[in-house]
DNA sequence: AATCCATAGGTAAACGATTGCCCGTTCTTG
DNA sequence: CAAGAACGGGCAATCGTTTACCTATGGATT
């Protein structure tokens, strides 16, 4: 069943029905009544890729993200996609899992579908296989990356907000060892946070202790192995502050095995404030960074860069900030406690 | 920059491209190398919505599912996706959140795009929703929905076996008094767990106190909800089943905040096994229903009936198996220590 | 009353691929 | 050596819309 069956019925010509659907306000009420009354009997859908094709609008955007199972992603997803719908878009999505082939692939299958914009929120990796998109002039929006470029628009994470409250609370809560689980550092995002670390602590004049710096990978095995490295360091460190949310779910989990009591025997903080991290045991203290914000503002960026006339020269940049967040997982220094100790009860 | 360009550079008309790029055998190798040459050298992709509109096939899949911020969906997602690449399909994802007016509009969606078939991931609601997809006889595959029809396939969990050993288990360790926190009823899914949890107690000549069966919500805070209420009973239970890990998570979370140990005071069984299951403290005893096999068993029926010339009469029907894996969050039920109760260390 | 203009709605040409059909070669076969 | 088969590749119709352009109609203007 297509357009011409509609016009038929209707006893009106194909530009009419074609006029009437995308409500073009030229057309005599009675008649556009009359063919949209026809089309709800046939129970007719028009065909988006004749649509597409003719008008030059796949009404699609693609997003890349890097891993569907790490849940600070889901929300992101949703909410790109709720406001996608809203705007009568649709959405392409693709986890790569940091796999440059499959993100190669992606971008190909993307091209093939003619999306008309793309985010990408691989945190910082891989810009170079997206040359193909920038040479046909999609519009993209990154996170955390590289220096602007036509129809390229950015979103900057402040960072150093959040982090800095973080650091500050910790050493409010007289924490002299305090160390830092970064992410994989051949993410830009990753680098970020721990340079925002490393000037916090410098900024209230403590030393970052080199052996307490280490690397994780954003997820929970990550975070295992990073504290089991802290374990070992000759004074162990009575804090640590996590790159993202999963590793501090690492660093507790090990924790819990080791039985090292969260908070009375150390403060763990994370990042990202997922939604998972008010029910872990204790409720994680973290920095927030908005996964909805975050998603907004790469929807508006490409709405807005695909309805600028003429292109500027630079893409536009935009800014998310982050904030801590106080939850349970974080206490005085032991040794320095308000009242006696006790190992049982939790209220920091 | 179209076939018709790529037909001119390479001196040949653009069926023969088009049968090039389609690797059809009967095209002379060398003009196949000649097409395929200028094509890489212009960097030409080909269009999909003129190829899905002259073809008929749109090459895309919808993937229903009722929450993606719900960790269990996300591992689906990306295994779905993942094979329907391998088979160059595209994935149109929609997380409905449950409710019937955002599932009609998706349903409309994917119909106005075309799509050659459609998994149903909720778990039992809304079939009604969509008469419009049956009418056009697009496949479908649903978990744990209704009578069989033609083009409209069915996997079918067997949620028994699992459960069966968890109530097992449970029974084992001594425990008498077991609690079960079933999910929303109105989903078929939930109900079918009851129904498995009542006829296993039956089965070993336990009688399930109705007092000790509430309603959660399958989310964590329904299992918080739940689990308040089964604390108000005259005697409190010694051991809960789950309806699901985000249910257990919630119980979980609340015995933390009453100061009752697990497993040491209440044994927990969750069920889905999703991933976080292993990394919660303590790492919770679960019934795995794999979701990677969920995935794969939907996109192969999907597969399989568009496949099919003539279509059956009535769909084919599917099995998953679901068991019990063993972790940290049931022991044997206080009173009947095998060792003097110590309140620390977990090993069941 | 004649002319002009605005306006609503129709005709048909795109959009970019696929594919049925046909035609010209070359090979086979009697 | 002639006739038919087999085969490779080109022409052009087709998919289902949108939209530029044109035509007819009716109202306004003089």
């Amino acid at each position: 069943m297509d357009i011409r069956e509609i016009a038929k019925r209707a006893r009106v010509s194909t530009a009419t029905v074609s006029r009437a659907i995308n409500r073009i306000p030229t057309v005599n009420p009675q008649l556009a009544k009359r063919v949209w009354s026809v089309i709800e009997e046939l129970g007719y859908y028009p065909n988006t890729q004749a649509r597409a094709l003719v008008s030059g609008r796949s009404r699609i955007f693609g997003l890349i993200i890097s891993e569907i199972t790490n849940p600070f992603f889901p929300e992101i997803v949703q909410v790109f996609e709720r406001i996608a719908v809203q705007h009568d878009y649709e959405i392409m999505l693709t986890s790569t899992g940091n796999d440059p082939t499959h993100m190669e692939t992606a971008v190909r299958r993307m091209i093939e579908r003619r999306v008309e914009g793309v985010a990408i929120m691989t945190f910082g990796m891989e810009e170079v296989l997206l040359e193909d998109l920038k040479l046909r002039k999609v519009p993209l929006v990154f996170v955390d990356v590289g220096p602007p470029r036509a129809r390229v628009s950015n979103i900057r994470i402040d960072y150093l907000h959040g982090i800095r409250q973080a650091v500050q609370h910790l050493a409010a809560l007289r924490h002299h060892r305090i160390a830092f689980i970064s992410g994989p550092l051949h993410l830009k995002s990753a680098e970020a946070r721990k340079h925002a670390f490393l000037s916090s602590m410098e900024e209230i004049g403590m030393e970052a202790d080199p052996e307490l710096i280490v690397e994780g990978t954003h997820t929970i095995e990550g975070g295992i192995a990073a504290f089991s490295k802290l374990l070992t360091a000759p004074t162990r460190p009575t804090a640590v502050l996590c790159s993202n949310d999963m590793t501090a779910m690492g660093v507790m989990r090990k924790a819990y095995e080791e039985g090292i009591g969260i908070p009375s025997d150390l403060s763990v903080i994370g990042f990202d404030d997922i939604r998972l991290a008010q029910f872990v045991l204790p409720a994680l203290t973290t920095v927030q960074m908005s996964q909805a914000d975050l998603a907004r503002l790469a929807f508006n960026a490409l709405l807005t860069e695909l309805q600028r006339e003429t292109p500027v020269s630079t893409g536009t940049e935009y800014i998310l900030k982050t904030h801590l967040v106080l939850r349970e997982s974080t206490r005085l220094a032991s040794g320095h406690s308000r009242t006696p100790a006790k190992k049982t009860q939790v209220r920091p």
